[in-house]
DNA sequence: ATTACACTAAACCATATGGTTTAGTATCAC
DNA sequence: GTGATACTAAACCATATGGTTTAGTGTAAT
């Protein structure tokens, strides 16, 4: 009841909270959501299931959790450092410096195999999960896309490229990421074999051929 | 034992067959397979358990032949009519009027709802269901890369293309059209919104002025 | 010492699920 | 009509699962 109220307590609670998303990540991220049970999470959590159910009021609940966690562990999308809405390129090697340098990151984010297991279990339980939508259409590739169009479009109005229709080359400039997201990740369960610089700059130089 | 034994009590025996295979087809691609039970199946095929399990052995088998029947029915990346490596293509606008064709094809693949609901299933399933992986590569969108870098190598020796890299014109290819099964298919609910024909020519024309 | 917070172990409960067994029925071929 | 094929309804079984309840323990603050 008092404003003042500093839950000390709660030290403790954190750390079985943590526990508790830990565990439910590495099992929903490895077995999928219908494939996992809360007592294999309690189990691995090494916590009761009062104590469980006290800080996720059921399953659902604690598998958004995961899905957020894993979201914001993995920056998913969000290509922190490049800032391509901001950077005022005015040549086009300039333009190739930082396209090769989204691609690697992007790149980078796909080889961790959290990531393609969350776009697994995203995309197969989306039907079930409606939110699961629109977190990912404001953070996940679809954003990626978004962002790509946005940096476009001032290319063009820059001069820098000769195409005015940004999605197209956003299109154009996506496009090869996500055949390997496809091909080699999700369409597939080994660790991904994903293309090296040379490859990468191999793939800009083409695209820029076409739009400059 | 009569080697001429007609089977002709097998034809009720293929109706039930039949009814079974289209619930459950119907069944797993709307609930996926953990959420569709045995028994929600076999009251869909109006078909006694016994019956439902002298047709397959068990859960698994059943998703199995699900997942190929589904397959031949969509004519998982088999992309017949167009007979990419064959056709003898020598000129430019040849080479464009096949693209689009093929372009136009996928998309009209695509825009089947049951060509994403098995796509989004299998990619979910196939960690827990390995033989996926092999059925998956050899027929879906794996299988359309190989054909176009086939293709494309081709195109490469008969002087219509100026990129040698196969592989690499493939995915720039194809790259789009994955961004299209990424961003409206698989990581929304709704029914994808696809491009239309004048936005396939557009891809196309970019693509060329890239390989050509 | 008492109180509130936070946890634990373990039993419990209702339901669902994959799969089997039992007992009986209809049909076709001979 | 007899036997083989193929089905049905319904009970059955073992197990798993999400979630709750009971009863009790430890600890920090007052």
């Amino acid at each position: 009841m008092n404003p003042t109220t500093p839950p000390k307590f709660s030290q403790l609670r954190q750390e079985k909270r943590s526990q508790i998303l830990a565990a439910a990540q590495a099992l929903f991220l490895a077995n999928g959501y219908k494939r996992t049970s809360m007592e294999a999470i309690r189990a691995a959590a090494d916590v009761s299931k009062p104590t469980l159910y006290t800080h996720y009021a059921d399953k659902e609940a604690l598998f958004g959790d995961v899905v957020q966690a894993t979201f914001n562990q993995l920056g998913f999308g969000r290509f922190t450092g490049t800032q391509l809405d901001t950077l005022p390129i005015q040549t086009q090697s300039e333009l190739r410096i930082v396209l090769i340098t989204f691609i690697t990151m992007t790149m980078q984010q796909i080889s961790d195999s959290n990531y393609v297991a969350l776009l697994r279990i995203v995309i197969g339980e989306m039907p079930y999960f409606p939110n699961l939508m629109s977190i990912f259409r404001q953070n996940g590739p679809t954003r990626g896309l978004a962002i790509a169009t946005h940096f476009f479009g001032l290319a063009y109005q820059q001069g820098i490229i000769k195409v005015a229709d940004a999605d197209l080359v956003a299109r154009l400039f996506i496009g090869p990421i996500a055949s390997y997201i496809l091909t080699d990740g999700l369409l597939q369960t080994g660790e991904p074999k994903l293309p090296d610089s040379a490859r990468i700059e191999a793939h800009i130089d083409l695209f820029l051929k076409a739009v400059c």
